[in-house]
RNA sequence: CGCGGGGUAGAGCAGUCUGGAAGCUCGUCGGGCUCAUAACCCGGAGGUCGUAGGUUCAAAUCCUUCCCCCGCAACCA
């Protein structure tokens, strides 16, 4: 890598379902970043995509009668045509079915096959033909699968596998001197507790074809496809010309300065994918930081609960700037952050609007009012102009030291506070009363001079946040003093400012989205129905209502219940996963729904034998109950 | 005793490492101003800094007890 570059990623999202507005945070977040280290001269490639095999899509394509490739291109299609319009500046989208990444692929499982470092090995697990499941030994409850508590039989089936385990020295003694790969640093410990102290386990990276046919085909083994990670992971290299006949940008920008990540996937690239570069022999990335989730009214953004709206009718209602502002500032460092329409409103009235919006145009209309809109550079000073000029000299410094330190809400903070700054300079100098006194021209002249600078340097900082914005402000101001080096007082020595300033931001009312935004949630329901089954296959299962005679908490499950259910004939044992919404006083006594031939599981040890009726949104979990029928009573 | 993070004003957070007047944004109440987008500026109210104890001249900050939340892992028929 050159000193002079940057290159940043996201993760390649998975593409079963269309884009919600957590993929923009992390998107948006490192558009940002990027947009930033461009303007500070820097040579930056920024790469986001899509991960396209396995088997969930598989499944999903089969279900809408398509091949995988056609179900998914519309949705990248969609995903592109998001990013365009969240101003997204992307260098490359790359999807696991481009040509070059499958080659890529191929032969990174070549080479770490011929050295040895992928080896052909088996399952070997007890397998349990019903639940087509295996389990290691300490998971068999009674020498029978855990499952279903019945026979298991030692079985192998063929994968092959990355040998982890042989790099888990190395790869610790590379952490302890290179802590800050992960961010935030408070994950440090959960990575290596979790995961790195048990020892690691070698990873499956291969399923045969007969299983999983939406893989990439393994060249040394046709009987093979490659299986998740070694894929995905690879596209930050792939994309790069890696192990390529032209690999040109690899040699220029690897190793990847930041992998943004969401937090449930920091594991994989905290570990196994520096683990995989060690093995290839290729330089670990700089840093790797997982962000928080945006969660919407307390549960996490989610497609099968289908809790949002499509980003884009954000964008059409607010514009692309108020999306981009809040996604950017909403967020603490490494916490999770809440998404509501309202909240994004409030934020775009009180910082864009108030704050912003509102100095530019006062600003500019009393420019226009007292010296139309021509203001010159002026040393005319009065008491409060070092503090506002320190400020806009200090600016790129303090902006500097928050985005370096991935802290992008505060970056924005710091850019507010002059903002802030600025109109309590307004106050103090007060220019309208300048304006009136012919003897004050030159002082009112360095006082809106003064705003104009403030306003600019402002605006600068804010390209990699609010590019539309910012170079609204700057077709307003009339100039073109807005590189990064530009950001300091006195770089302008003479404003035309135009003479028909227009809002920024209008403010809006928040009255008028407080109504439309709850019921809207809920009625955009996305979860895919299941197909069509007929009246003999729901006649299959035996539906009973139950009593529920006792019930007590498992002992070694936090979210399980075990309850004695009289189902009339007589009492089954029934474990369920309910111990977050009920207590076992609550829940004995009610009388509920339950499937009473379904095929007896153990749970953590606890045979149930049954399965109750209940509905869940995510957030809140009811269980379905009757009133006045007797236990045993059948349910059609 | 599986591992980790956190509890500071109505909301969201900073301050804790390195002990020394409890701070920021939003909201709320009052005032000011009139250049501006009911905006902007100033001021007020609102805190047992989760709890109990300890160290210290001095504790949000250091030590110990307990309580509660949230992640990860496990588990969800």
């Amino acid at each position: 890598m050159k000193n002079n570059t940057y290159y940043i990623t996201t993760p390649i999202y998975y593409p079963s379902d269309n884009f919600h507005i957590g993929h923009c945070y992390t998107t948006v977040i490192a558009d940002c970043l990027s947009r930033y280290h461009k303007l500070k001269g820097e040579d930056v490639y920024f790469l986001t995509g899509s991960d396209e095999h396995g088997q969930k899509i598989a499944e999903r394509a089969a279900a809408a009668g398509k091949s995988p490739k056609e179900f998914v291109d519309p949705i990248v299609a969609n995903a592109k045509d998001l990013w365009k319009a969240l101003d997204i500046e992307y260098d490359r989208f790359i999807r696991t079915t481009d040509e070059d990444h499958i080659r890529c692929v191929q032969r990174i499982y070549e080479k770490l096959y011929e050295q040895g470092d992928i080896y052909k090995g088996y399952y070997e697990g007890w397998y349990c033909t019903p639940c087509e499941s295996y389990w290691t030994q300490s998971q068999l409850v009674d020498g029978k699968c855990p499952d279903c508590g019945r026979e298991v039989k030692l079985m192998k089936e063929e994968s092959y596998f990355l040998r982890l385990s042989k790099y888990q020295k190395q790869f610790e003694e590379y952490l302890e001197s290179h802590r800050d790969l992960m961010q935030p640093e408070s994950r440090y410990n959960e990575m290596v507790n979790n995961f790195l102290k048990p020892g690691l386990q070698d990873l499956s990276v291969s399923r045969t074809v007969d299983k999983l046919s939406w893989g990439i085909p393994l060249t040394f083994d046709s009987n093979h496809v490659s299986y998740v990670w070694i894929d995905a992971l690879s596209n930050y290299i792939s994309a790069m010309g890696y192990l390529s006949e032209d690999d040109s940008l690899f040699q220029t920008y690897w190793p990847a300065s930041l992998h943004l990540v969401g937090k449930e996937i920091f594991r994989f690239h905290t570990i196994i994918w520096p683990i995989m570069l060690m093995a290839l022999g290729v330089a670990e990335p700089l840093k790797v930081y997982g962000h928080g989730w945006l969660i919407i009214e307390g549960g996490k953004i989610s497609k099968s609960l289908g809790n949002y709206k499509d980003p884009r009718i954000y964008i059409k209602d607010y514009g692309v700037d108020t999306v981009r502002y809040f996604l950017l500032s909403e967020v603490p460092f490494g916490n999770d952050g809440q998404f509501s329409e309202l909240l994004m409103v409030q934020r775009r009235n009180s910082d864009l609007a108030n704050v912003l919006g509102n100095l530019v145009n006062r600003t500019l209309t009393m420019s226009n009012r007292y010296l139309s809109g021509k203001i010159k550079k002026n040393d005319v000073s009065g008491a409060p102009d070092a503090s506002l000029q320190a400020m806009i000299n200090d600016l790129s410094v303090l902006l500097e030291d928050k985005m370096d330190g991935l802290r992008v809400d505060e970056a924005i903070g710091v850019i507010l506070d002059l903002l802030r700054r600025s109109n309590k300079y307004v106050d103090e100098t007060e220019p309208w009363k300048l304006g009136k006194d012919p003897e004050a021209k030159e002082r009112l002249e360095s006082v809106l001079y003064h705003l104009l600078e403030a306003i600019r340097v402002s605006a600068i900082a804010l390209m990699p946040f609010i590019p539309e914005t910012s170079k609204r402000i700057f077709e307003q101001l009339n100039t073109s003093a807005k590189s990064y080096s530009d950001m300091a007082y006195g770089k302008v020595d003479e404003y035309q400012v135009t003479a028909n300033p227009e809002i920024l931001f209008e403010r809006i009312d928040e009255k008028s989205i407080g109504v439309s935004e709850e019921p809207k949630a809920a009625e955009k329901p996305v979860e895919e129905s299941k197909p069509e089954i007929t009246m003999d296959d729901f006649s299959k299962i035996q539906l009973q209502v139950g009593l529920v005679k006792s019930c007590k908490k498992h002992p070694k499950a936090d979210k399980l219940l075990i309850s004695q259910v009289d189902i009339g004939d007589r009492t089954v044992q029934i474990v369920s996963g309910i111990a977050e919404h009920y207590t076992p006083e609550e829940f004995t006594g009610k009388k509920i729904i339950v499937i009473t031939n379904l095929k007896p599981a153990v749970l953590r040890g606890e045979t149930s034998e049954g399965m109750l009726l209940a509905g869940s949104d995510g957030k809140l979990l009811e269980v379905v109950s009757v009133q006045d029928l007797a236990p045993g009573t059948k349910i059609y």
